[in-house]
DNA sequence: GATCCACAGGAAGGGTTGGGGG
DNA sequence: CCCCCAACCCTTCCTGTGGATC
């Protein structure tokens, strides 16, 4: 194979990529490792709750002090996204296959697999619940703290757990809330420049062009490495030595869509519908759900039922896709704005 | 004031799905 | 291959709410 003029190793320029160093997050590393100290002498750790705007390193901090306890001691640990993942039984069945364990999945009660976590989490365990505004039965928080597991939890939103049911919220009384903001450009600049160090050929981007993606990708560590790796691939592609200044401004949009792709293809179909009804403006059910099933019909999409829409409806509000204003008959939906 | 209407949302039940066992 | 099991999704049925209409 032909040697890459411009890419070392891709991996190191995407967000799943966890540095051995973490850049300009001292205070939140060193409030999280203060959190989960207990484990270290087996006693249960303080849980935490890690909020801020998105890229901002909640995610890779959190995996990136499992992995330095985890050289310490044998720690279960498992990394669960609320998003994939949002009923009692499939983040037990996530938590068990974090831990290296397959459990069957599908047949299996989940009060068995509950027993199952139990046994299994004996000892020093840890997990983490990315975005945890997706869940949906909260008494699953209750059964991980009763087994005794330490609980990262992850939001963009600060307010994530006033929404839960006052017992689970009472329980989490004690949990060390961590704030994240975005990046500074400096910031970003020294994140990026460390990346570029592993990740490209010496060279293959300048100081400059740093600081550009860094200010263009507004303190978001996750469109400026979707930026960079972009750029890079494209370069690559095109068989240059270095990445055009002039190809770094035209992956911001491709950056940015490229997080909200992931997110539109998570969705079923009636849920794009949905969504790309509401682009057209503010409605109200009565007018929303005819829409629907016009636009259904003109698609060959199934029609629902209109107590299936309306429980479509109330989970795009819970995933934050879609937001209403006025209450009872009177409530108009209409896209959060970005 | 009684009734109607439009909508929200709970409860129950049936269909689908996917893995295991006979 | 077929049946069983349990999760999960959708539908049906129902109750509650509050403004509009008679």
């Amino acid at each position: 194979m032909e040697q890459n003029k411009i890419i070392r190793d891709l991996r190191v320029l995407t967000e799943e990529f966890i540095p051995s160093r973490i850049l300009h997050r001292d205070s939140q590393l060193s409030s999280l490792k203060t959190s989960l100290s207990p484990l270290l002498s087996d006693s249960r750790p303080r849980n935490s709750f890690l909020f801020g705007p998105p890229g901002t390193g909640k995610t890779s901090i959190s995996i990136h002090v499992a992995g330095e306890l985890k050289k310490q001691i044998p720690l279960k640990f498992a990394h669960i996204n609320c998003w994939e993942s949002y009923t009692r039984h499939s983040i037990l069945y996530s938590a068990l296959k974090g831990f290296g364990i397959f459990a069957q999945r599908k047949g299996t009660p989940t009060d068995d697999l509950l027993e199952e976590f139990r046994n299994k989490s004996k000892g020093p365990c840890l997990i983490v619940l990315d975005e945890i505004d997706r869940l949906e039965e909260c008494e699953i928080l209750y059964d991980l703290m009763q087994a005794g597991a330490g609980l990262i939890m992850i939001s963009n939103s600060e307010n994530a757990l006033y929404r839960m049911d006052p017992r689970i919220r009472s329980r989490l009384s004690s949990t060390e809330n961590i704030q994240f903001s975005r990046y500074t450009d400096r910031e970003l600049s020294d994140i990026l420049s460390d990346r570029r160090e592993w990740g490209l050929v010496p060279g293959a981007l300048s100081r400059q062009q740093i600081g550009k993606i860094s200010l263009l990708s507004n303190g978001d560590a996750r469109t400026a490495l979707g930026m960079l790796s972009i750029a890079a691939q494209k370069a690559e592609e095109k068989g240059l030595g270095k990445i055009p200044s002039s190809l770094i401004d035209s992956t911001l949009p491709q950056a940015i869509s490229g997080s909200m792709k992931r997110i539109l293809e998570s969705l079923t179909p009636h849920q794009r519908i949905i969504i790309d009804i509401l682009k057209g403006g503010k409605k109200g059910s009565g007018e929303l759900f005819p829409s629907l099933q016009k636009e259904c019909s003109r698609q060959g999409v199934d029609e629902m039922v209109n107590r299936t829409f309306r429980k479509q409806m109330e989970r795009l509000v819970r995933h934050g896709l879609v937001s209403f204003e006025g209450e009872g008959r009177w409530r108009v939906y209409s896209l959060p704005e970005p």
